[in-house]
DNA sequence: GTCTACAATTTTGTAGACAATATAATATAC
DNA sequence: GTATATTATATTGTCTACAAAATTGTAGAC
């Protein structure tokens, strides 16, 4: 399975290890280090690194260094904002083609839903695939109106979107709460009730913009 | 004023070889001879190339090679949806603060108002230079809803955009319609008519989404 | 005459080395 | 004792060189 070339591999690797805050905001990712840790020369750590810049999970300075970004309350707003106007979008689009069936999107709630509780592991690997799987649900949305660059972007903002998310999930019941609301979603969608099921999408999306700012204010997580 | 890094100059270079078909869809981006053309080394180049790939200006395959990405009607739609998207979207993001007063956008239009005509210009340099300009505006609509993610995107998206337009401003007077048409949006803005004018921004847009359209279907142009 | 297999060449992918700049640490002057 | 300047170190930025893979061309067999 190791196809990719080395920039991808690292690349992901990188990526998820900012997402669960295994590389803090603010390190700074010193390309002799790291490369030596991954095993790799540098010239594909720093292709990798420009990609992940162009994510927004790495911040370059330049003749001074790259280091992983920071989460504010400002930056997770502006996440949020452009989530909702993507995934409102989306379901707008669903509705002028009246798509009601949405067998990935399903599949990928069920597979959630399937999920160990506490969510959070203190194991790295099983946290980085329980992120996966939440994110899947989301990104299969996007997906099943087949905009490919709406994809790609929501993909993107996913990632940062992400880092929020783990901080969101670390709270109580908060994957159930988040569960619940993708199922009714999800049947609100099936009924054709696409208008009712957006405004279930804004209030899903404000009320965890309400709980991670609180943690974000009082610096609970990262 | 050479500032920057190499990367980040060979990147605007490449970017902007592309939008003005210096660099052709489909066409093979030889690492050996573009470093040698532009004078410098390859891991540069390669790092400026993965960040294109990530604006979907080229295509990379892998163990093949990197090619400037394809012109299609289905990725010109695509981008204007999601183009139309996010400009309602802030046209929305003003309403919501009663921001009427857009100084800086008014000044890129009249910028833009002030380009010779016609438009598209024989000599390279020049051609940049107006369609940079043009790309101004919007950019600048975007930018002062204060969202710095919605910029961000946007930007990326007007790179592939900016490719289309290149095509649209070879069409007689279709310069001018456009000046007209943002003039009066802005108008709009500025009486705090906000629905008037998404209408009218959503006119625009599909109006030259259909003057595209059949260059791009009859392969008029590229 | 065409198809296949092998070899040569081109090109991507990766590594390692060098140069330039920024940071730090130390020494000297005030 | 503090501040500044200078030197030393470490790190980014860039280039050159090597390895691996893919493509192309040629030769041989059917």
């Amino acid at each position: 399975m190791d196809t990719l070339n080395t920039t991808s591999r690292v690349l992901e690797t990188l990526r998820e290890k900012i997402i669960i805050s295994h590389l803090k905001p603010g390190y700074k990712l010193n390309e002799i280090d790291i490369s030596e840790d991954l095993g790799i020369s540098r010239p594909p750590l720093r292709e990798a690194l420009r990609i992940l810049e162009k994510d927004n999970m790495v911040v370059n300075v330049p003749r001074k260094g790259t280091y992983v970004s920071e989460l504010s309350l400002k930056d997770f707003i502006e996440v949020s904002q452009t989530r909702e106007m993507i995934e409102c979008y989306c379901v707008d689009l669903l509705k002028a083609s009246n798509i009601r069936n949405l067998p990935e999107v399903e599949s990928a709630l069920r597979k959630a839903s399937e999920l160990p509780s506490p969510f959070i592991s203190s194991d790295e690997a099983e946290s980085i695939r329980h992120i996966r799987v939440m994110r899947d649900f989301h990104v299969r949305l996007v997906e099943s109106t087949g905009n490919s660059l709406l994809s790609r972007i929501y993909s993107s903002i996913g990632y940062t979107l992400a880092r929020y998310q783990y901080i969101y999930f670390h709270i109580d019941d908060a994957v159930r709460q988040s569960l619940d609301d993708h199922a009714k979603f999800l049947e609100l969608i099936r009924e054709g009730s696409f208008d009712k099921a957006k405004e279930e999408l804004r209030k899903h999306i404000n009320y965890t913009v309400e709980l991670v700012k609180n943690r974000i204010i009082h610096r609970a997580v990262f």
